[in-house]
DNA sequence: GATTTATGCGTGAACGGTAACGCATTAAGG
DNA sequence: CCTTAATGCGTTACCGTTCACGCATAAATC
């Protein structure tokens, strides 16, 4: 492996130079430039990271804005776990993570979590701006790079965008509903949550597409009621033994799995999203068939990776990620 | 970040000493150990591993012995692009890969290509034992820790097996074709090579423990014929339109979809493992139904990732990892 | 008591790259 | 022609660890 000296050497200049050189400071004649970059070229010369990131002590302080990991039934504990473990994979490195947390259905928490990261001293940046409103002052006026993990916002400049293709998922849920409910008669019942959102709208259409039969729409998710008896007592009219399946487009298909449980409903198909623990149960215990994931750990994993890549190795356009629908089923649980 | 320094400053001695003390090497007083020793522990001191690496400038080559690439379908590119993803990730820290490639149906082959890494001067190995006679005077010569791919043996001093749970795929195929079979009167085809494997004989086993109604076992791959006329010809007389599926136990579903699709069969459920080119294609054209996959891809990664922390930085005791099945379809087919 | 051997420890030069600093040389200005 | 500024480049001191070398001091030997 060709070192700074060797360039130097060979271009006749002293390593100095090359280092300016080669990083566009300081003062060099055109035609040195020219000699160092040829020399550069001949020996095939990659500075050498280990002694570069030692010489500027450099640390790569990102900043992680997600909200509460407990939210949506601890749906963001996932992605947040995925962040950790590449944390400790790079933390040798110099990397650390910074987390600001907030209540995503609390607009001053939102707030109050944004003026935080925006005081913080960062190098770069993870985000789920799952509110554009509250958000969008944040990536105008925060002069870092950062990545938009889960949610996307097209018309930002965002380095890259890590998450899930959410309708593909809702054709995905089709099929398999179609497979389950082979035999039964009625409907599918899908069940969303009244608050307007990208990801549940496209799993919506993307399911639609795929049935083989008629699909209903009830949007109240458990969120709306004060106790689970309420909303147990706003299933009762629509669930019943000969349903065709159910389609819960968020994580909180385990309240659903209560339900049948407890009314003996079992045989009904139910397929949820995201593997949070509750889900989890569900599925061990077979009220709940499938769950779709759009392996949140692994965007929160490569979204590090990502950001680590350019702030650290200078890649500069590493293009977005979509990460693919996986099944999960009883059979194939991870542990 | 506590230094080396500021420990021999508390300590009262010199970094030299530090240095020694935590090495184990040379001559050092026990009083003074025991000094340094409490400093690290009360700075909380870590090693700097960018300054250690510079250092020494280790280097740490890895030797992989696979089957070539193509075998089984391609099959075994599949953890060779893990590997070289990993590898990517950590070139800059100093990994090397060298591949020792083998023809795993030859034992000349087998036992050329152990020959060769035997000779081969490397800090640690990744290899898949897929014949434990002509592989096991390797991993008793060779004094490097390795780690097994794919294929297990326990009573080696192997460091960490990656690999598969593969009775559990079985019994995921079979969920998913009871449910692709629903409505279908027949029985099912068990479609597999006549070489004895231990996945392949769980991945059986699994299937058999998890179907609603008999299956057929067929043990001839496509191997044993001269030409697939031949091997269509084999299939005549098994595949029908009545049948309740076929599951294809190795990566070779493809010679199957496209016997099928000849044929005009294409009702015929049909479940087959390992997402290579030819299944992909297979599955897209809606031939194959569902691919199973053990993720060798993420094994190959885990694989030298696994080696490397091992090795650079010292874990010890890293634990096996068994990833889990993945079940791949039409709509959640990756790019 | 002088000489040898053993023991504990400090020193300093790497590893490869970075970046502040300052010395020559040349060009511009009076 | 002298001063001043601008330009190009070399020097040097790091970053945190490793490790060979060698100097003290103490212990063992005669």
């Amino acid at each position: 492996m060709a070192t700074i000296k060797d360039v130097a050497k060979l271009a006749g200049v002293s390593t100095g130079t090359v280092d300016r050189i080669l990083h566009k400071r300081g003062r060099f004649s055109a035609d040195t430039a020219e000699r160092v970059y040829a020399a550069v070229k001949e020996l095939g010369y990659e500075p050498n990271l280990l002694a570069r990131n030692l010489s500027i002590s450099q640390t790569c302080r990102l900043a992680v804005l997600i909200p509460y990991p407990e939210q949506d039934s601890s749906y963001w504990a996932l992605p947040k776990a995925g962040m950790d473990e590449a944390l400790a994979a790079l933390s040798p490195y110099g990397v650390s993570l910074e987390y600001f947390h907030f209540d995503r259905y609390d607009r001053a928490s939102c707030r109050e979590a944004v003026k935080r990261a925006l005081e913080f001293e960062c190098d770069g940046m993870i985000m789920s701006p799952l509110r554009n409103e509250d958000f969008s002052c944040l990536f105008r006026e925060k002069q870092v790079p950062f990545i938009f993990i889960d949610t996307d916002i097209r018309d930002s400049d965002r380095i890259a965008y890590v998450g899930q293709d959410s309708r593909s998922g809702g054709v995905l849920a089709a099929k398999l509903m179609n497979l389950l409910a082979a035999g039964r008669e009625d409907h599918f019942l899908i069940l969303a949550p009244e608050t307007e959102n990208y990801h549940l709208t496209e799993r919506i259409a993307g399911f639609r597409s795929g049935v083989d039969r008629e699909a209903v729409l009830l949007t109240t998710g458990i969120e709306a009621f004060h106790d689970r008896g309420e909303f147990y007592a706003s299933l009762d009219g629509v669930i019943h033994e000969g349903l065709g399946g159910i389609y819960v487009v968020d994580a909180s298909a385990h309240y659903v799995a209560d339900y049948l449980t407890e009314k003996d409903l079992l045989s009904v198909p139910l397929i949820g999203f995201d593997l949070v623990d509750e889900n989890r149960k569900g599925v061990l215990s077979g009220a709940i068939d499938f769950i779709l994931t759009q392996q949140p750990r692994e965007q929160g994993f490569q979204a590090v990776r990502l950001l680590y890549r350019c702030l650290m190795l200078g890649e500069n356009n590493p293009g977005d990620l979509i990460l693919a629908s996986q099944i999960i089923t009883k059979e194939n649980l991870p542990d």
